[in-house]
DNA sequence: CTGTTAGCGCTTTCAC
DNA sequence: GTGAAAGCGCTAACAG
């Protein structure tokens, strides 16, 4: 576009001094500049190194990460794979994760997937090149061997190109993963209902193709199964969201109208389905109770107090991070289990 | 560690194969095999092009992110500076910067500074380290000079270096801005409380050196002055939570329990507001009305349903985004407004 | 403890 | 339309 010039002008340099123009202003090799500069393990005169540093700063020098990457065949860049940023799930789990990552020094690239599986595909592959160090994945996989099989291949193919996946979430054989304890969690919500005395319960479940989901689903079923009385439960899907749970709660209430309990598998989901609950006209707990899954913050806050199973987000966040950096096992994956807990409050009282 | 052998033997490729292996493989040379792969202008004979294609899928060719950094001088990493992901308003901003950013192809590393000016400034050198191609900060600046300069100079350095900076909030000339319109809705909040007829008014507070803080305190006052009826606005800061808000409400109640009503800048504390409110048997809206900030999707669905301003906030995150992929203005910054609107629900009413 | 010297993988003139 | 070659900025042997 612009006219060539015989004299080429020395752009104005991008990002302040190389590390060559250090070493030259500072009269030492470009090696020395390096080893000073650079954390490295050999070590340098501390006279010389402290003229390097001054001259470093006086020239306003800054590394160049790209290049370090290149020489040293890794980077300091990890990514982490989330469903929605927005979720206060995931929210969570991001904020458990950049903690330790701060720590270690590690740059967080954050994908929204918006669950959707090519994005998921291509969010690996470009993370891949991109060098990243490590991937996080928090989202449920499918439950469906079929669809899950192409987000595992991808991710397999990253990990033997050297890169680490830590999987919150089973993604099956040689992942390492952080595993919630969703059927348990789901298990005492359902064994906490039925001694209360309830018998037909409503379940609220998220999009059924989720591990997550079905997890919970299971263990609420085997929960109402070990108890006495034979509880029966009516599973309704509905979308992963305030409004599916709104839906889904009004759908449950048509076909089922003597509920006097519902599980949410998600809390998201229990916000809308207690707005729904008392658009319907029922008293929660006295007409009906009402269990969440997840524990988000504002739990504590709805009106009556949502009774839930808390999950540790941000601690399964942490812990994936920690993984990410940890030395790799010889033998098998690495599997961390997260407990679940069942919380109770308000939203829960006997059967009317 | 390990013993050194004679023979290298060739370590297995981080990444799959490198360009060089796949320009061999096709029988072309490393440039044509750059033209065809990675996005260049100079044309390429079809079938030649179809053909290193086969090739590079063949072989996995992945392309070397920061081989390409270095080798064109930008890479297509973007930084996210924000409090905390963790919180409502911040997830949302992120996840308009998000959407945009997928758009564009733009990778997004995000940075939690938990409001530490120090982490701040290191993960602004390092992002600049990364030669990110651009820096959203997402956290309202400090009101005091003498804390705002270094963020601000910092800030200019990068963008001295090259780099492309937008603000949320305003970070002083030469840095281009999307900027909410707090005074305003904050003014329009206090109209509506007067025109209940409120007059003893409690206003909590977040931390009082946060611009974002000053302009909704000040918009509010500035409501109060043009209201009739002299009334007035009682001041508590709070720690930018939901235990901050609960907390100063109920400093609020016992220096002041005179007031009909209560802004609260800040959802998030509002959610505290109204648990101190009802923890000391004051009913909302008959006995206090309570107006807060932000708009979180949860304000709907609180009992009752919280009287807000909204702001745009992951329209903001978008618009701050798209900034940064566009064209540099020649002259002056770029200053982009956002506007907040009232959202008058259940929990204001006339004064008792 | 310090300097020399190969690259790391890719883009991009510049010739042909 | 295609190839050869010169780097981009830095690290890591290797030799002194």
């Amino acid at each position: 576009m612009s006219t060539q010039r015989s004299t080429p002008s020395p752009a104005p340099r991008r990002g302040g001094a190389t590390l060559q123009q250090v070493a030259d202003a500072a009269g030492v090799s470009l090696a020395t500049a390096s080893r000073v500069l650079n954390g490295s393990t050999r070590t340098v005169n501390p006279e010389l190194s402290e003229h390097v540093r001054e001259v470093a700063t006086r020239l306003r020098y800054v590394s160049h990460g790209p290049a370090q990457a290149l020489a040293r065949a890794t980077t300091s860049l990890v990514g982490l794979l989330v469903h929605d940023v927005n979720d206060p799930y995931f929210s969570a789990v991001a904020a458990g994760a950049m903690r330790v990552a701060r720590e270690r020094d590690l740059l967080v690239m954050v994908a929204n997937t918006y669950r959707d599986p090519e994005l998921e595909l291509d969010y690996i592959t470009r993370l891949g090149a991109q060098r990243a160090r490590a991937i996080l994945v928090a989202g449920s996989p499918p439950v469906d061997p079929a669809l899950a099989k192409p987000l595992r291949e991808r991710l397999l193919d990253y990990q033997q190109g050297g890169g680490r996946v830590v999987s919150i979430g089973d993604q099956g054989p040689d992942i390492d993963a952080v595993l919630p304890a969703n059927v348990e969690g789901a298990r005492a919500a359902a064994l906490h209902l039925t001694a209360l005395g309830h018998r037909e319960i409503g379940m609220v479940a998220g999009p059924r193709g989720l591990v997550t989901i079905a997890d919970r689903s299971e263990g609420f079923r085997s929960g109402l199964m070990d108890s006495d009385g034979d509880p029966v439960g009516h599973e309704i899907e509905g979308a992963f969201t305030r409004d599916g749970g709104y839906d889904a709660t009004q759908r449950l209430l048509a076909a089922h109208p003597d509920v006097t309990a519902v599980f949410v598998m998600a809390d998201v989901m229990a916000i809308g389905a207690l707005a729904a609950l008392r658009d319907a006209g029922r008293r929660v707990p006295d007409d009906v109770s009402l269990v969440g899954f997840d524990d988000l913050p504002i739990c504590a806050d709805l009106m009556p107090a949502l009774t839930t199973v808390r999950v540790d987000t941000e601690g399964m966040g942490e812990q994936a991070m920690r993984m990410v950096v940890s030395e790799v096992q010889d033998e098998g994956r690495a599997v961390v289990h997260s407990a679940t807990e069942l919380i109770v409050r308000g939203s829960t009282g006997p059967a009317a």
